[in-house]
DNA sequence: GGTAGGCTACCGACCGATCGGTAGGCCATG
DNA sequence: CATGGCCTACCGATCGGTCGGTAGCCTACC
């Protein structure tokens, strides 16, 4: 049971095995949720016997756990780290808004989705160490929209209201959209950028939006 | 199998029993998810052997359908029908949220969070009928969006885009709200106003900042 | 260089429990 | 005595998980 990813940095094919497990796990997962995809189901994708599954894995459980802090080091790589050096609040704010709505429609990432969706499957210790991961980027988040209050670039609004609903209307975005409809990728970030960031009230400095 | 539900208007106990089923499984399904509730569980919170809850229900799947429909219902009497006669749009608008965060915050509806968590649950007909249901309330808020771009009360932004953001910020409350946390459901009702449509920038029409 | 030992990666068979669902009977009320 | 509402008892299938066993490869030792 993973074993093998405890080795030494040398060794690289064992490793590659057990996240090619979690991929594929993710992808069922994703597409039936947790408690609808069967280990049964998730071994045959995998080419294996249930069997031969529970070589790699402990549990059901701890497979969830995997893919999901498998999510929270991708998010973490892809998104906090490369935003949170960024200086000025708002464009901090813009940018984290850009790399964490790819994240959400990238098709790449199902364990993002898999985070977003079964935010009540786990239980326990293992619920409160994703939890936390998560705390972590919505304070971020806050610190941000204040600092941006500070500075003056936003109007005084409720950080932690601004931020909930910043992560909503980002994070929403697993439910409805499609990867070839009628919004693409960077409509979407732009739109999302525009409506969020921009406001909707009139400005009365004529400020030509049109692009 | 319900077919005291279909009776005439008359009749009242029936329906009764049935409609606090629907409510007792909509408890079960809401804290466990669909897949992770069992009909001998949910019968056994009526009070009722499995085969005894068989006598109301035509199956599982059903049930979620029934569930899904009576929150609908819920959801359109209380939203929808109250504020699609209110002529000015950013009224509308801003009323239509307000009603839509209480709809997700009070806790007497399990159904509309049975319905927001289970989008993917549902197949075939069943999925189509509550999709279209849905699709009425994201094309009220679209043409409510275009009208108050046409009015100019709002600025011009891509009105799909704002519809999502709107329901994403609403409706993402259901991952993270505690009735009994920090933030209150009025509070959340202001504040997610004052975020979406008072706008983030500042106005150049000089307001003090402090208050 | 043959072979013994050990290790990785896997399988078939099986476990008790539970799944959604049903057939047929029982009993109270009208 | 008929029906509504519910029960006991059961169905086949599947659930998550474990068992002993083994094919193939690598290493060590004679």
């Amino acid at each position: 049971m993973n074993q093998a990813v405890q080795g030494r940095e040398g060794v690289e094919l064992a490793p590659n095995r057990y996240r090619e497990i979690l991929e594929i796990a993710a992808r069922m997962i994703c597409e039936k949720g947790y408690e609808g995809a069967s280990i049964q189901q998730i071994a045959q994708a995998c080419g294996l016997t249930k069997a031969g599954l529970y070589y790699h894995i402990q549990s059901k459980e701890h497979l969830l756990v995997e893919i999901m802090h498998y999510g929270m080091d991708l998010f973490e790589e892809r998104v906090l780290s490369q935003v949170e050096s960024i200086p000025d609040p708002l464009e901090r704010l813009r940018t984290a808004m850009a790399k964490n709505v790819l994240m959400v429609t990238s098709d790449r990432t199902k364990e993002i989705t898999i985070i977003l969706h079964e935010h009540a499957t786990l239980t326990g210790d293992e619920l409160d160490r994703i939890n936390t991961r998560k705390k972590r980027y919505v304070r971020f988040l806050e610190r941000s929209f204040s600092e941006a209050i500070a500075t003056g670039q936003i109007r005084r609004v409720d950080p932690k209201v601004a931020t909930f609903a910043f992560l909503g209307a980002v994070n929403w975005i697993y439910k409805w959209f499609q990867p070839d409809g009628h919004i693409s990728e960077e409509q979407l970030v732009r739109g999302m950028q525009d409506v969020f960031f921009g406001g909707l009230e009139p400005r009365s400095s004529a400020k030509p939006e049109g692009s």
